[in-house]
DNA sequence: GTACATTAAATGTATAAACATAAATTTGCA
DNA sequence: TGCAAATTTATGTTTATACATTTAATGTAC
């Protein structure tokens, strides 16, 4: 639906303006579609970014500090999101010994297979996204990147 | 900003992969820098979206129902964002006449002039996004747009 | 080596959001 | 008319977020 039937606004000052309420507005469109398709495996969002990062670092365990550095979303208490993966047993932690005021995180065999599992059903999202083409997709990153500038 | 450097990823598995995380990445991103500029004038992003419908409006009031489908991020409980705003008396409720479940919200006086002290910092928000033209902007809302499909 | 600043992670606290449910009123229809 | 269903707003409760502070360990200057 167009932005404009979607919040009932008929016009927009100008472009800039219309893009700042249109990215706003398709962030939150995708990150609900997101969400949802998270609960069913009893995670959120941020729970499951920190998963896939730990997944990337194959074995290597990763400080906490680290992990938030990599987040979609850098929110600030990174701590609490691993303690509630810890409760999950998809994680562990464990002290750093070089420098023991750092915590390194791990992934578990079972957070990996959630990860798995939650990456087969990947497909029912991307059905939930209109067709675009590979070089519209491409079009559109080269432009968001645009837009956040160089600073 | 790459989004690979903001959230050290070096490569994606292809480029709708990507706009996934650009999308998400770039709507917090605004969402942080819009936050922070109303902060200094109390507000919340949902509150200001609200006294901007409100505004919108003209005299006319609205119901809490007719604001939550105007709104970018159409949250649960209106009524209890307009509760913080009746604090702030920047808005008044009145019940409806004509049907007594509904209660009109109308912006006060006091809202006006906060949404016009307000807008008339805004370019302060539009110099922190990168220098995009109007053309290429237009072009963003297409995608986007299409992004969120016809469904 | 001691003192002070810096860094990493965790915790405290206040506010906001998500989600279900309740209360009041209106609507629709037998 | 009477009564269940639907609609509108408000509330209760749990969880998440933002932001400041604390604790512990390390780095650095003297």
């Amino acid at each position: 639906m167009k932005l404009e039937e979607e919040i009932k606004q008929d016009k927009f000052q100008n472009e800039i303006q219309k893009l700042i309420i249109n990215q706003l507005f398709t962030g939150k469109w995708i990150s609900n579609i997101i969400a949802k398709h998270l609960k069913r495996f009893g995670l959120t969002s941020q729970q499951y970014n920190v998963l896939r990062i730990l997944r990337g670092q194959k074995d290597k365990a990763i400080s906490v500090n680290a992990i938030s550095e990599r987040m979609i979303d850098k929110m600030s208490n990174v701590s609490r999101l691993i303690d509630k993966l810890k409760e999950k047993k998809l994680v562990q932690r464990k002290i750093n010994k070089l420098d023991r005021r750092q915590v390194d995180i791990e992934i578990t065999e079972a957070g990996l297979e959630l990860v798995k599992k939650i990456q087969s059903k990947e497909h029912e999202i991307f059905d939930q996204l209109a067709a675009i083409s590979e070089s519209e997709a491409k079009q559109l990153n080269n432009l968001l990147d645009k837009l956040r500038g160089e600073k």
